[in-house]
DNA sequence: AGCAGCCTGTCA
DNA sequence: TGACAGGCTGCT
């Protein structure tokens, strides 16, 4: 499940491996994961070099010279892993052979449950169109004001708000639970009920978080590995993620879990107030009684 | 706004 | 062996 933190690993070594090369060679092994230009089209990707590797949200994109643009989104289990040429293995659906100047290496995208896609888009105007049409600001990038706005005008509960590209992009659930508990908001809170205060919050320990997390090399809950093979580290840092029974580390309580528009989510009850009118999380009752 | 569907590996 | 995991699209 790689969400920013994991995303920006895999970029930043991407970028080591492959700015420079020239792609010499292209596997597309399931074409079905393909998008916005037909297959024959990557044939036109032969001989270009990638000049610039960078990051959206989850999208990695590789830019390439005569103005293309490849682009990644591994959704849970996707992976992109770089080395020596290999035989793919049974879940590759594309692999590149990078010349360099130290040598060929290869890039696999790999993907078990084949969620990922991959892009082929012209660089001009690939802004205005998918994947990166409707997606937010950067969770990295957005200030401060504008993510307030953002959450402030919807009625809608923080988490499934925080999980929303359109509104930022690079939270997946793992981080969208940590930065609601450092900030001690219970994820039901609409984001309309957020206080100047607790927004302002939220937006410096979204950063902290995410920036921590990058610093760890991301979390490695079940699989995922950067593009060398290694490991991350934060999972050993999370507060409530897949915490269930376990003691709050901020505070007395326990972490609870419930389900917030399809979604596990963890946080502690004590210290993640409930919102001021909504659901309890155990059940609706009690708190709403008297409320306008 | 909420949920099925896409997928398959993993765990109870 | 069946439920579950979850990012995102598209449907209701």
């Amino acid at each position: 499940m790689p969400e920013l933190p994991e995303v920006e690993t895999i970029c930043r070594q991407l970028k080591r491996h492959l700015e420079g090369g020239l792609i010499t060679r292209l596997r597309l092994a399931r074409p079905d994961i393909l998008r916005g230009a037909p297959e024959r089209a990557l044939a036109s990707v032969l001989g270009r070099r990638i000049e610039k590797v960078s990051r959206r949200g989850k999208l990695v994109r590789l830019g390439l010279s005569g103005g293309r643009l490849l682009v990644f989104h591994l959704k849970m289990t996707g992976r992109l892993v770089v080395g020596p040429e290999r035989r793919p293995d049974k879940h590759n659906h594309l692999l590149v052979t990078v010349g360099g100047a130290g040598g060929a290496c290869q890039l696999h995208f790999d993907d078990p449950r084949r969620f990922g896609r991959i892009w082929l888009l012209p660089s001009a105007g690939a802004e205005e169109m998918p994947p990166f049409l409707n997606l937010g600001p950067d969770a990295l990038a957005v200030t401060r004001p504008d993510l307030a706005a953002r959450l402030g005008a919807s009625s809608r509960r923080l988490k499934p708000l925080l999980l929303d590209q359109k509104i930022v992009a690079g939270l997946g659930n793992i981080y969208a639970d940590e930065i609601l508990h450092r900030t001690g908001i219970h994820p039901l809170t609409r984001g309309r009920d957020l206080t100047a205060a607790k927004a302002a919050a939220l937006w410096r320990n979204m950063r902290l978080v995410l920036r921590h997390a990058i610093r760890r090399g991301g979390s490695s809950v079940r699989d995922y590995v950067d593009p060398s093979g290694r490991r991350g580290s934060f999972q050993l840092e999370h507060a409530v993620y897949r915490r269930e029974g376990l003691p709050c580390p901020r505070c007395p309580g326990t972490v609870r879990r419930i389900v917030v528009g399809g979604r596990g989510t963890y946080f502690c009850p004590r210290c993640q107030r409930p919102p001021p009118c909504g659901v309890t999380g155990r059940r609706a009752g009690g708190l709403t009684k008297g409320c306008p």
